[in-house]
DNA sequence: ATTATATGTAAATATATCTTTACATCTTGT
DNA sequence: ACAAGATGTAAAGATATATTTACATATAAT
């Protein structure tokens, strides 16, 4: 069961840069990057910062996906 | 700023054992067990699998912890 | 006291997440 | 065409998350 997120599109609404979220939230840019393209995911905390630097409800940046109910 | 997860009470308030949570979420119980002892925190997947099955808001079972606002 | 169940913990190992450095590609404006 | 800013990607290395096996302690019931 896969995590879907939803940053980069939060993140270009917003009009913010991968640069500057990385940059705001400490991290490297390849690691806003690597998680936009689902190379991983972001860590517990990392994520939490996210939603709310993004400002929106957690559960909408990230969610399970069901239809995969099966799948590794 | 670490990560709070409230794993322990809401398990307890359930009557459900670490034994039970770990076979349904199919990770073992040294994995519950560490967590709850915030010996490390579970990945985002992990974190999204305790809050379904526990039933609760994900961001009451999970937040930062605001007052280490400087801290590592 | 003994048994059964639940929880705590440790070491070794495997995989996931993140950084650093570096270079490539894409897009937009001039 | 050129430059600048934004994004894509890769390899090597560090730290975090999770498993396996094993043993210890705690708690409750009989």
């Amino acid at each position: 069961m896969k995590v879907i997120n939803h940053i980069r599109e939060v993140r270009q609404r917003k009009g913010i840069t991968q640069i500057k979220l990385a940059e705001d939230l400490q991290v490297t840019r390849q690691t806003i990057n690597a998680i936009e393209k689902n190379k991983y995911n972001p860590s517990l905390e990392l994520s939490l910062k996210l939603a709310e630097y993004l400002d929106v409800p957690f559960t909408s940046l990230f969610y399970l996906d069901k239809s995969e109910e099966n799948a590794e």
